[in-house]
DNA sequence: CTGAAAGCGCTTACAG
DNA sequence: CTGAAAGCGCTTACAG
């Protein structure tokens, strides 16, 4: 910061020692006297000295700091995950910088841009709607991992949420008797996670003999949730299956400016299930994302790769967990 | 990361110039001929150059990074505070590196020290849980804000939500008749700012005639919650004033473990409003940060003071918005 | 308009 | 055990 930065010649000239000797007994490495060491250690705290961590990283070309692209630090899922993966790190001496990247491509760019500028040892992508385009970009520089985001790529490692979750979610809706079932979808290109997930809702619908109908992409909030919802209704669907929890309560908000009653005339359910969408209070039918063990396991594939312990691409994925709530009642028997 | 990456040199080499012309002509900077500066563009485009931030910062001593220390990343309420900061930066051609702090002093020295160790242009602490003494050893090295923490000296910036919020939200209670309160404290070493929330409450409150009842920390959660919940229940106080929304559904939730009814036999308040809580459907009866607001500001602030704009120290506040909800009912008439 | 040289604050062989 | 020197990848006066 602004004011005179002390730095390790000050220290060394403080301890009248050399700045190889102040360097060296300031992190405890090669041989110094203890006496050395000790008064030197005792100069840099009087004096406050904070080591540049850009030079020293400079000098010894280390790589202990990690990158993670959020799609967005304000939402639960994101946050949760990058606390746990922070966490993580810190338990094994690294150091985490966080970027925002946003939605669209090119502010995903930049993110993974300032990362890698940052010459981070690696670098997690957590967004559902990073492009296959900017995964392998940043892989092309590096180890990368993908956590909440199917690798798109037999070359980078990836964890996500096992794809049965999505599966036993529509299987929940199924066996409440719904026969005509809403699924808001998304385009592979805007969100390949939450274009993937509608595909498996939808085909496991089909395949337990419901009508399935497509109501566009409300997780762009606004009107996008008013046509959905509208579209819903018309179909006359009894059920409503978004891909995320907050679009979830944007749809009820929607239901509830209609007078239409959730669960006794639609059913509506969600997915994460992270914070507070996973309080019983509140009671919403959803899937809890395993997102601590996500971060973990993120973390424990890319410091692996990172240390060369490389091998083919894992993709891995971990079961989530129903939260049965009351947002999913029997179908209304007409 | 681990592939032999492309430095200013390659560029330059491959290009027929030398490293200052390159490094001249990739910044638009200094007079370079037009078709050099587009054939060292072209030249680092094809090579995939990504300039190393690092060594680019040390050697220009620039000042176009700041910091902040997250309480936690996972609470929306500075999730969003954070997003808010890195696009008004962004906007200023500003980078932001973002450190989770944690509850602990030495946690929170740690991630001060490392953002300290970035060599960060200004430090942003957002942290209800930061002491006056990281504060001040933070501000010790240059431009530091605060927010949503007022500020412990007349050195350091802070914003922070008009306390007349608190009072008001205190009145809205009284209005309601009730007469036994109860009240979620923190002693002061642990927040500052729930501490200081609390004794707001508690006096407007008192100043209306009713009778308080400190209930404690309950924004620990787990047992905290169950005993907070108990003293209010055994008091008989027919409403409790919780001093985040976290904790407020923490306390909701185990009322209706317990059978009491809300509003009817208990009132409950929150605060801070931020994403789901605000949720009308949800009908939290809560106070909302005016958390764009807050995160704008800091940045006017901080930014003001890193290009020497300095003056004294500024202190402001802005009001919330009352989120009336469905939580806060009048008082049982016996 | 362009290049050689010094320097940002560290670390690390290499000699003593 | 300790120091002088080179170097990490850039930028920036200073000369041409």
């Amino acid at each position: 910061m602004t004011r005179e930065s002390v730095g390790l010649v000050d220290i060394a000239r403080a301890a009248g020692v050399s700045r190889s000797t102040a360097s060296r007994a300031l992190r405890g490495e090669g041989r110094v006297s203890p006496e050395t060491v000790e008064r030197v250690k005792r100069v840099a705290q009087s004096l406050g000295y904070v080591p540049d961590l850009r030079a020293s990283a400079l000098a010894s070309k280390s790589l202990n700091t990690v990158g993670i692209m959020l799609r967005a630090s304000e939402r639960s899922f994101y946050g949760e995950i990058a606390a746990r993966i922070q966490s993580g790190l810190e338990r094994r001496g690294m150091d985490l910088i966080i970027a925002n990247g946003g939605g669209s491509d090119t502010s995903q760019m930049r993110a993974v841009n300032s990362l890698l500028g940052r010459k981070v040892a690696g670098l997690i992508i957590a967004s559902g709607r990073a492009s296959i385009a900017v995964a392998q970009y940043a892989a092309s520089f590096g180890p990368v991992a993908l956590v909440g985001l199917s690798s798109p790529s037999p070359t980078i490692d990836s964890i996500v949420i096992d794809p049965d979750s999505e599966r036993y979610l529509a299987r929940r809706v199924l066996a409440q008797g719904h026969r005509v079932v809403a699924v808001t979808t998304a385009l592979a290109d805007v969100s390949r996670t939450l274009h993937d997930r509608a595909e498996i809702f939808i085909s496991e619908l089909r395949a337990g003999g419901a009508d399935v109908v497509d109501i566009g992409p409300a997780a762009e909030g606004g009107e996008a949730v008013d046509r959905a919802v509208a579209t819903a209704v018309d179909a006359g669907a009894t059920a409503i299956m978004t891909g995320d929890d907050t679009t979830m309560l944007a749809v009820l908000e929607r239901l509830a400016d209609q007078g239409v009653a959730v669960p006794r005339q639609m059913s509506v359910t969600g997915f994460d299930g992270v914070g507070v969408f996973a309080s019983p209070l509140l009671g919403f039918t959803t899937m809890r994302q395993p997102v601590e063990q996500l971060g973990d396991t993120a973390v424990r594939l890319l410091t692996s790769r990172i240390s060369g312990v490389a091998s083919q691409a894992r993709h891995l994925c971990i079961p989530g967990q129903y939260l049965p709530g009351r947002t999913l009642g029997s179908a209304p028997s007409h």
